[in-house]
DNA sequence: GCTCACTTACGACATTTGTAGTATTTTCAG
DNA sequence: CTGAAAATACTACAAATGTCGTAAGTGAGC
């Protein structure tokens, strides 16, 4: 199941906090993020439609419900980035956090040693 | 930066042996990417349109060359995948990559340590 | 019962992405 | 030189994505 950004906005608010109606997701999103009502409407029924989300009536407002988890969209979505820019292999990822500045010198190097063995297994 | 999915695996080749003719791209594309050679041609103007790609003549033939570095690239798509998935932190990336079963159990272990350092110093 | 504000249903439209086709120019083997 | 094979340039087009607008329905007060 892939997501697109959008989607992943809502997502991530339904996944937060639901049930919810659309207003209420409207109201929960980042504020950088200004959609029309009938924006986030829209994305809601593609949601709905590819099975992300379930839509029900209480009496007659809609209510929205995550069906998709949200480890099971992150586990794919790190998939596909895994693929697409990692040689397919976790490997390279890990490596690739090492390397970069995000972790002080003691994490990365026992991160690194961390990797030595795992590279001599060969992972999937 | 931002490349999309056919555009990494052009760009991975790239960055593996460059410079490249187009047709010589296509010769190293994965076997499950069978693209005609015009479909190439576009992708790689596309690349050249954003930045991404250098093109220029030897001679008579095109050749092409990566400008975007294949570490920006990744650390790119990275940031999008944490904005997009993991709440703008490396934190929860990392928690989750832990958590998941891919790493043996004592890689697992190892890396969960770490982790309790990096939470207490709060990362960017 | 009528109106106002909000919800719903549906359609719309520009851009981006994936994937080629065609027509023209070059090139290379005979 | 000649004709076939390869490269280029340009155009095309459907599907996916981002972002609404409008018209019709509905419920809560006056």
């Amino acid at each position: 199941m892939k997501l697109t950004n959008s989607e992943w906005q809502l997502m991530n608010c339904l996944w937060e906090r639901h049930p919810a109606t659309a207003r209420g997701i409207a109201e929960r999103l980042p504020d950088d993020v200004t959609w029309a009502y009938t924006t986030i409407r829209t994305l809601l029924a593609r949601l709905v439609d590819k099975g992300a989300v379930r839509e029900y009536k209480e009496g007659k407002t809609s209510l929205y419900e995550p069906l998709l988890a949200r480890d099971t969209a992150r586990r794919s979505a790190l998939k596909t980035l895994v693929n697409q820019a990692f040689d397919g292999a976790y490997g390279p990822l890990m490596h690739f956090l090492v390397n970069d500045r995000r972790l002080s010198r003691q994490q990365r190097e026992a991160l690194a040693r961390i990797l030595e063995n795992q590279s001599e297994k060969k992972g999937e």
